[in-house]
DNA sequence: TGATGTTTGTGCCCAATTTCACAACAGTAA
DNA sequence: TTACTGTTGTGAAATTGGGCACAAACATCA
């Protein structure tokens, strides 16, 4: 169970998100194929992703969608609610906190850090702004383990450091900026310019 | 000139970010390790990804950094500007237009559409929301080729439809919903949901 | 019970991608 | 000129990931 590619770490979450909807619609069991038809993943690699976790269908029958979506949520420790922190209370920021799906999916945001004077002590939706100053103390009480790095480029390497200093293991980066941190952090970036560029690309001459 | 890895095309992004950052600092002369050093990208594999579009340095010397940024803006279709129309003026959509690295590599929002009635023809910073209906029409004149979806999962399949009838050619969908469209029209997803999922993979039983 | 039709889990092979390793080239210095 | 250092471009090996295809498992129905 220790080496499950990147890619079947990606598709797993897009079946749970399918398997969630699929249960708000009372639908109690799944084939493969089903799965394919909901999320456009080939059924063969369905059944090659699951596999890497043991078994979880009856041939003849398919899989229990109540069954696989908690199982599925098990593995990706969405089980119970995630405690995420937040760095950067912009556009952005905002925009995350108030994105439904993430709740539904169990993320929840539980603090937000800036470092701009004009903002802190306010709030953004029914989160108060904190000095990021405090993080590592505020962590010490909610001890999340997930951060969102949701600031400047400039900014994005120094907020890196406090987030691993507070003890977070995973970080979300939304800064076009290379971060360099200890091995057993987790970094996800995550680069517009990048999604747009590679579009971008496929355009004929304009 | 044909077969172009995915992946490559991610990567010369992030060396076109490099560059830009470099030729700012008044670096002229760049090797293919000081391009792994800046981006964390293997050298030989940076080399390689240059390689699928011709001969950019000199052997001994290295890279020109002014002549292999433009060579690259070029491939990547950014040397001119390139129009983006963005539908959904919630806060991402407001985080997108916001957001400084897009301009600077090229990207220049000209429309916000949303359905909203209570926010049509306010203003989102310079530009006036405009009813989605419109879509179409206005983009008889803009003829931008790009689409962002930053609309609730349940609308974006028609937001495609409508994007696509518009002459969109390359659509950056936010909502975790699979979109069912054209051959030749290029879709890239990013879902926050799972990039969280896959870092919450990662953390030991909390 | 036995025959038939589904659907899973997975070994195996193929395709895609990354990494290695080296010949060819450019500069420098004696 | 020759020796030496540094760097590119690329064929080939290594690794990774995807998909086929089939045995085994289960259900249904005569």
């Amino acid at each position: 169970m220790n080496k499950v590619p990147i890619p079947t770490l990606e598709r797993l979450a897009t079946y749970l998100t399918a398997l969630i909807e699929l249960n708000c619609r009372k639908i109690d069991t799944v084939s493969s194929s089903d799965i394919e038809q909901a999320t456009g993943i080939n059924a063969a690699q369905f059944r090659k992703d699951l596999s890497y976790f043991g078994e979880f269908g009856r041939p003849g029958i398919g899989y229990d969608v109540e069954e696989l979506k908690a199982r599925l949520a098990r593995i990706l420790k969405v089980e119970q609610a995630q405690r995420v922190l937040l760095v950067g209370a912009g556009n952005l920021g905002s925009a995350l906190i108030g994105f439904p799906v993430l709740k539904a999916q169990n993320f929840h945001i539980v603090a937000v850090f800036d470092n701009n004077y004009n903002k802190i002590g306010r709030k953004l939706w029914d989160l108060e702004i904190r000095d990021i100053a405090e993080l590592a103390e505020v962590n010490t009480e909610l001890q999340a383990q997930i951060g969102i790095i949701a600031v400047p480029a400039t900014a994005a390497q120094q907020v890196a450091c406090k987030l691993v200093e507070a003890g977070v293991k995973a970080i979300l980066n939304f800064a076009p900026a290379i971060l360099r941190l200890p091995e057993d952090v987790v970094v996800r970036n995550v680069d517009f310019g990048q999604e747009l560029a590679v579009l971008a690309f496929h355009l004929t001459e304009s």
